[in-house]
DNA sequence: CGTCTTTTTGAATACTGTCAATTTAAGTGG
DNA sequence: CCACTTAAATTGACAGTATTCAAAAAGACG
């Protein structure tokens, strides 16, 4: 991984030089409309998100979408490949707040505070579509469509955090990772790849910091689960093969 | 606190038989204005929120605003008192998501799904604004303010989320317990009151929900904070006597 | 092929959880 | 008003899980 820790204040790729000067079709040719903003969104406003052209930019490994403090300008669509999301407190500890997909989107923490609350870098190399926000807001105010998806979007980023403190608050070693692992399968599987075997694209590392757990202790558990024969893993590479016994290790406690 | 263990289907508080006949007041005679919706909007945009006439509904100490799995159709801002959100998995654990005070909003999960992810319940008598979710959207499509205002709320959901995943995924429990009394601290102060002596609403099993720790280890970490002599704790009253003491101990690890 | 990083595994420690007993406060009803 | 009951909070002793520190193994990369 390229080393992407820079001065907060350095320019977002979005203001270095163009590495895709092709054209930004619109949605409603793209292959993402399926799992994207313009899902569940009638053709007349798709075809309104058409007329803005969102530019498209690629990301290496390691590269910095936008960083903490950075001023809030665009919302950011995935088109191709993994995102981490992390905050940093003011003694320089990090946490990862998430892995973003395909389809799924990234910084709409910005918009309470008109600067970013976290930083998002690649996790390997990727491209984004980048969304103007008061583009998006102009578009929206002639919308109700386009106001409820973006409602409905920033709603979902809330009920997710939710399951990820319940996560974080009430659940053990196996139990966090046991629900990484269905939750990255299913979001494999709404991909069109498979639900039981993937690459993952973080380090252990970077899952121990977003289960609240040491890397150390994010290995050991994925070696007990290979030996309750729930998984095969080698290094990045995962086989779930007890898909139910998986999602009984994620509700361990039955009492 | 009175039993508000009901079926997940009982009807909402805002069906049952009103308990303020009282006509609701606009937003713009509204004390909480400052803090609440109306923040940040212009003079104009307050008076359309006026014209909605949000009806206002009294709650009893344990009694639910709104059940996880019900239909969203309102937005809740508390007028008085103070609430909980908890979410609860399949197998039973419950967690406490968050605590509302006067001017802050609640509800904002039930976007996404159309129905509430979290159950809200008074930790004392309490009063709220409802605000129907369909009309806000209906006035908002003709106020860019509005608009506005409401996804920086959301916005700031997810920032607040951010910050109780850090609590939760990377500091010890003293850390946690004195970010959680420092938050406290801060949100009494900007409601014009003490910021250093206040009367906590939850129990203990609550802020240990909260922060992800057993109630025991909760009151361990109180009376350790007392012998370390940042605070005095009766109960529930508490008084910070080394604010920034209490800061140090929020952010413990130097390195 | 050698270096560097990531991952795995082991052993000892530390922290929080669990179980239990006690104290304190708050109701309840005589 | 006081004994009684119930709930919440405190405190102690012990157990268990995850962390820390350390070493080795396995890839990745030039």
């Amino acid at each position: 991984m390229q080393t992407a820790i820079q001065s907060q204040a350095a320019a977002s790729i979005l203001f270095l030089p163009r590495t895709s000067p092709a054209p930004a079709p619109g949605c409603s040719g793209c292959h993402l409309k399926e799992l994207c903003l313009p899902c569940g969104l009638a053709g007349s406003d798709v075809d309104g998100l058409d007329g803005m052209m969102f530019a498209r930019r690629r990301l290496q490994e390691g590269q910095a979408l936008y960083h903490e403090g950075e001023e809030f300008r665009f919302l950011f669509a995935v088109r191709r490949g993994t995102f981490k999301s992390t905050v940093s407190a003011s003694d320089g500890r990090e946490q990862v707040t998430g892995f973003h997909m395909a389809g799924e989107f990234m910084g709409l923490d910005g918009v309470a505070a008109g600067s970013h609350a976290s930083a998002t870098i690649a996790l390997e190399d990727a491209e984004v579509c980048a969304i103007p926000y008061p583009g998006l807001m102009r578009h929206s105010a002639g919308s109700t469509g386009l106001q409820q998806v973006i409602a409905r979007l920033m709603s979902a980023e809330i009920v997710r955090e939710h399951g990820l403190m319940m996560l974080l608050g009430s659940r053990n070693a196996e139990e966090r990772l046991a629900g990484f692992l269905l939750n990255i399968s299913q979001r494999m599987k709404a991909r069109g790849y498979s639900a039981t075997e993937f690459h993952l694209r973080m380090s252990r590392a970077e899952i121990g910091s977003y289960l609240g757990m040491k890397f150390e202790t994010v290995s050991r558990t994925f070696s007990a689960f290979q030996q309750q024969r729930l998984l095969v893993v080698d290094r990045k590479h995962v086989r779930i093969t007890d898909p139910d016994g998986l999602a009984r290790a994620f509700e361990e406690r039955l009492q």
